[in-house]
DNA sequence: CCCCCCATGTAACATGTTACATGATTGA
DNA sequence: TCAATCATGTAACATGTTACATGGGGGG
């Protein structure tokens, strides 16, 4: 049942799931129902992720109770209820904090989509050098993580068998991809200045 | 409470996690207690996975309560009890019907991660052969789902917001990196034929 | 003596998956 | 009328995280 008390307006809690976030992010950019959610997930290229229903509306309705999402009941053409989200001013607020949030240097070996999530995301609410000094620690972070891969196989020389020393050669590749990848975002985000 | 009625000897039931599958094979490589897994997984290249405790121990307990596990309750130099894990027979079998999986195309572009697991720990227990099937699958998986990317990318050719664009050629950059990965661990492995 | 490592585990809590339930509307 | 799609959700179950609990033993 949708209770109705407005919750703590600070919107201070434990933190946001990544997937929270997202959603977040994505009824930032445009008002959507959970099935409008849906649709959007299942039509992204190739299974990036699918979330099941008894995670995407449970999560909403937290997103709802916290105060950072209200929903218009609305009756779309005479269907059935249709409860259309929308970001509140806290949820805004707490979506921008998460756009500005540090690379974590550590984490992003494990984390690497939540950071492309997030670049995907800043398009519309950050600017041109926010984006690009993101991109900048991202990279940053990135040639720290092949180098420290880098190390550990040097260090072990020898005692790491044969596939296992391929599977970690695959993390070098895969990152220094990455980090390409970083470099050549911020070539052609810094040569063509689009208006945010 | 260590309940000692051995389960169902075929190990029929739920599939198995893949965490608990990468238990099975590291144990079946080698007997380790709870402590010595944590320990193996705190050295692994930064961060691969850190299974927390609450994690761990219950997987354990359910991969011997399926008989997959036996533990042999050792007082290791005077230090209370230490549960060395080893696999059983059937603990075995599954491992092996685990690495002969065939590569799933379509789960390839979100389990990278679990293909280079199995890659790694079929070392011991695959011969070269089926290894390099196993590469060959996996580099025409990589192919279909960099394709399939790329067909996204032209069908929306214009539609796609400049950040959104980006991000998939990141996914399409860090999969042909695999399969370029793919490519000369086969290459590796076809010349220089070590004894499984 | 105190601290850290060995070694096991549990409790509370949140979250996810699968599968099912419900009902309205549109098009063949 | 029948099927598919729109649109919401719940129930059972398993799993994970964080934090805490317990206790022995070795070294400074």
């Amino acid at each position: 049942m949708a209770s109705s008390h407005a919750e703590s307006p600070g919107a201070a809690g434990r933190p946001l799931t990544d997937f929270e976030q997202v959603l977040l992010g994505v009824i930032a950019d445009e008002p959507r129902s959970g099935y409008g959610l849906k649709k959007l997930f299942n039509s992204s290229p190739a299974s990036v992720y699918q979330p099941s229903p008894g995670a995407l509306y449970p999560a909403l309705r937290r997103l709802e109770e916290r105060g950072l999402l209200h929903a218009d009941k609305q009756i779309s053409s005479g269907r059935r209820t249709l409860r259309l989200y929308q970001v509140t001013e806290s949820g805004l607020t707490v979506y921008r904090e998460w756009l500005r949030q540090p690379v974590v240097p550590e984490t992003v070996g494990s984390d690497l989509g939540q950071h492309l999530m997030r670049f995907s995301l800043m398009e519309n609410y950050l600017e041109r050098a926010e984006v690009i000094a993101f991109l900048m620690d991202l990279g940053d972070a990135l040639d720290g993580f092949v180098r420290g891969m880098e190390q550990f196989v040097a260090a072990r020389q020898g005692t790491l068998r044969q596939h296992a020393l391929l599977a970690i050669e695959h993390g070098v590749v895969i990152h220094r991809a990455s980090l390409d990848w970083v470099r050549s975002a911020m070539a052609e985000l810094a040569e063509a200045p689009s208006v945010p």
